[in-house]
DNA sequence: CAGCAGTGGCTAATGGCGTTAGTTTGTAGC
DNA sequence: GCTACAAACTAACGCCATTAGCCACTGCTG
């Protein structure tokens, strides 16, 4: 019989694949072993165990966020890389639904943690958005977090079917592109 | 032997306090019933499962963010109205984390399920502060989601150390409230 | 005050999951 | 081809959620 041929980077993978599926809470480690062809235990010669595979998933997250976020804003500026960077944010999270949610709740164990420096690639990304505005160097990391809590709040609420009444979820993803706009651009006159 | 005397809002509310103490994750069944005094299975007579407990949580968690919301913001209007709904939302979380992690990812099953009538709460809490504002009607649900969205991404990312580096949380939430501010008080041209 | 019903508690048992220990076996290098 | 390492396996444990079935306290009815 021939070897699964397994390593870390796969099993994580795949894990990220099967929670978009089954969503984060219905990933567990016997579907996952099913899923790349090996009984439970193996999993352990590659991931320390569930905790350690939800972190792996999560920096894969991050990371995979940053990146979308990234390539959405080359060559913008101003609002029209903030509308890129919201929606390929927004698309991210719907389109991996399990994989994201992996990333609510873990923290970062330190400066080294892989989790760490791939949230802070989210930052960056949003960063080279925010750098077209004027914003104030000193008022920096508030408008990171302002951006990056509104679009985060957007894209779970609405991963979570949070927002249930009639208007058009779209519409308001462009209400709240606006507003953000309308804010960072009159961001020093306090 | 007398017995517990418990019902079923005395089960939800002290599973609410344990999730609270020990994280919506350790919120396990063996656990609340130790902390209530009771054998695991006695708490089937007053939920139906882990599902309903969460569910029965999660109503609460809204319900209570609706009445924070609501108590802060009363007599205020505008901005003053902002900064107390504000407050008062991100404190809820950060000082119920675990109740609140409950509200995340439940599906209301229908218009008559308590959490659907809860969440509502919430919003019609938001709503007041936002009526003082001169949002046109139809853009009123867009700017709902927007408030809400960015005050349940600042207080989650809060509650989960999302925010590690080094500029003070406070001062960003003074200056997310802020831009939510300026952008309300503009709403209507484009 | 006695009896009766209902309800809230209990014990016992089941199945699933995460995890560990110990064993086998494929595979890569000499 | 032998050896050694690594990747798989089987077996077993403990925790958790849940169900079935039993018993006893409580409150109503006569």
């Amino acid at each position: 019989m021939p070897r699964a041929g397994l390593d870390r980077a796969a099993v994580i993978a795949a894990g990220a694949a099967l929670a978009d599926e089954v969503g984060f809470a219905g990933l567990t480690m016997g579907r996952l072993a099913e899923r790349v062809g090996v009984r439970t235990p193996s999993l352990y010669k590659h991931v320390a165990g569930q905790e350690d595979l939800n972190r792996g998933i999560a920096a894969l997250a991050l990371a995979e966020a940053a990146d979308a976020v990234g390539t959405a804003t080359q060559g913008r500026a101003g609002r029209d890389a903030l509308t890129a960077a919201a929606h390929a944010f927004r698309d991210f999270v719907l389109a991996h639904p399990g994989r994201y949610a992996a990333t609510i709740g873990v923290e970062p164990t330190g400066p080294d943690d892989p989790i760490t420096v791939a949230g802070l690639g989210v930052l960056d990304s949003f960063s080279a958005v925010l750098r077209s505005y004027a914003v104030p160097p000193a008022e920096m990391d508030h408008a990171l977090r302002t951006v990056r809590s509104s679009l985060h709040g957007f894209a779970t609420l609405q991963s979570a079917n949070g927002f249930q009444w009639s208007a058009d979820v779209d519409e308001s993803l462009e209400w709240l592109i606006a507003l953000l706009d309308r804010g960072l651009r009159s961001a020093s006159p306090q």
